[in-house]
DNA sequence: TTGAAAGCGCTAACAA
DNA sequence: TTGTTAGCGCTTTCAA
């Protein structure tokens, strides 16, 4: 259960296989330069004595860990589950092992974690930061990093088409006769909150919707039952929101209240999460490639740490799809509230 | 975006600053040994250089680098979530920064990333390691460890308790007049599931209900969903999951099949994870403790960390808690099928 | 093919 | 309070 008796290390091995420490080191690190015979002796010596090497130091002299790491800012959030199972295997399938790192929210944990973990691995994928874009270069300037979901100018990125995703909610909603949505907005720092309002406004402009978003909100559950009430103040039939997690907690609100899902009020989600497809009813929503996103960040990356290419690689846009499930339908017939005050701007 | 030009270290400070290489480390390492005027110059330097002291050369000679790891074999598993969540908590607290690894499902992945990650911590909690005994003593011996949900005579561990919850589970269903119980097994080497087992079956045949169980599955929906055709072949009025996500799964293709839960059959789950609640319906569940056994694996980590301790702690036992939601109700007046083969001995 | 020896960046005696 | 000097465990020239 503990350590003490001190781990063996190659000069433990070098003198009971009765060779040079280096030849040690060797037969570990670039077999084929070194004897068979010797090797064999080696390894039989490192066996029994239970040597194993020490990774960090070997970090210490190369530089290389075969470490990479993604941080993100709340392992709670099941948007992240897929996205690190994607990482996760595309680091491992080129022989690298993939570190998760809570951040926590504030800014200052995550840079302390970041300050501890970055001369340790050999890059970083920065999902859902909460550091500013110049806190972000500062990391990118000691190890190849790549954003998640964010896009800027000299760091690498990967994101998702929100644009495209949200005119498919919006379309989805219109070919079902719904003339009016709100936008449950998500976090107001969200990069994707951003992208997903303005994309939304645009579509509903061209085809005539009016649409207009509540203030900005946690992309929790539990921010989702509030909204709702709020919602329900003043209704539309249709509702789009900046996330899985902020619907689902709309929508049992509501049908906590009585009110009927899809037949009352439609709900559209974005992501596609754990659990979108077993709430009651089962969400629609714009699904993010999950996987794909932490595959594609990872590739990314490794090119940046193979070849030491200082170009920086065009930001990375993957598509979003529309899922339809049980919580969109036609409108109803007579609207729970036909007038709509117009989409105020947010101050 | 990259890295490249070379860090700057100790040495490019004291340089800068005048003074004695190992001045700057104090002034890092142990401010307070350092005269105020020097500590400020040494200081105003690394800033100008942008120096950041570099972990691994410090791990390399303390052997400390305030980080704990978490091994899961499965981030995707929402089980971790919260477990995670209460050691990152817990860890931050101390000073210690969590690092989470998922180390795939195969024994050979996992002694990949341990071997690592495991000379880079001060700490190790093994949650749901595929690793056998001997293998984790292994890496017990190289660093202080802590086994989730797992008993081991000399590893300190931390798991819930098994028994007192299967019993609860068992008690709220006899109360509802059940008097058969399926048992949906989970993986044939989980710990867990032998406990949960063998405590189903002691307390069944206390209140002298029948009980058997179907063969051994991985705990995904997947399998619940397969589980349930099976076990519509013969069915019972109330069933036992060995975690939620077999409830889920099972409780989607019964409803999907037209079969009323809790109407005809009774679903009790166990753990209590994201989803559980806004599933439909609801599932009745005996929660684990999840924060509190991350938290709790990570203080007694701690202990062994800081005091040099080769006493090992008694195996802590969480208490479990029986959630009722929508899932159980009295059984009904016909059983489904009063005939019931007696419980089967796995082979 | 193997060994000797010089670091990688930092910490920690030991002196001054 | 500060500087000098060994290392931590490993890799890597450079010679042999």
């Amino acid at each position: 259960m503990s350590d003490e008796p001190r781990q063996p290390t190659i000069y433990d091995v070098a003198r009971a296989a009765g060779v040079a420490p280096s030849t040690v080191s060797r037969t570990f690190s670039r077999p084929g330069r070194v004897n068979a015979d010797t090797a064999a002796r080696v390894r039989a010596a490192a066996d029994e004595l239970g040597y194993r090497a020490n990774a960090i130091a070997r970090a210490l002299h190369s530089g290389k860990t075969q470490l990479l790491a993604i941080a993100v800012a709340d392992v709670t959030n099941p948007f992240f589950f897929d996205v690190i199972r994607g990482a996760e295997t595309a680091a491992s399938e080129e022989g690298y092992t993939m570190l998760v790192a809570d951040v926590q929210e504030s800014p200052v944990s995550e840079r302390r974690a970041l300050d501890r973990i970055l001369p340790l691995v050999d890059g970083l994928i920065l999902a859902t930061s909460r550091l500013s874009d110049s806190a972000i270069r500062v990391a990118a300037k000691q190890r190849p990093t790549v954003v998640l979901n964010r896009v800027m100018s000299d760091v690498a990125s990967v994101a998702t088409d929100n644009s495209g995703g949200t005119r498919h909610a919006v379309e989805h909603l219109a070919s079902l006769g719904h003339r009016q949505i709100t936008y449950l907005a998500g976090p107001e720092a969200s990069w994707a909150d951003g992208m997903r309002w303005r994309a939304l406004r645009e579509a509903c402009h061209r085809l005539e919707i009016t649409v207009r978003r509540t203030p900005p909100s946690a992309p929790t559950r539990e921010e989702g039952r509030r909204v709702a009430a709020r919602f329900l103040e003043n209704p539309t039939t249709a509702v789009i929101a900046y996330n899985d997690l902020l619907a689902i907690g709309f929508g049992q609100e509501l049908t906590e209240r009585g009110i009927d899902i899809p037949g009352a009020v439609s709900v559209v989600g974005f992501d596609d999460i754990f659990g979108a497809d077993f709430c009651n009813p089962p969400l629609t929503t714009v699904a993010s490639p999950l996987r794909a996103l932490g595959a594609h960040a990872v590739r990314t990356l490794l090119r940046q740490v193979t070849t030491h290419t200082p170009r920086l690689p065009p930001p990375a846009k993957l598509p979003m799809k529309l899922v339809v499930r049980g919580s969109t339908t036609t409108a109803p017939a007579r609207p729970t509230d036909p007038v709509l005050p117009p989409a105020a701007p947010r101050p």
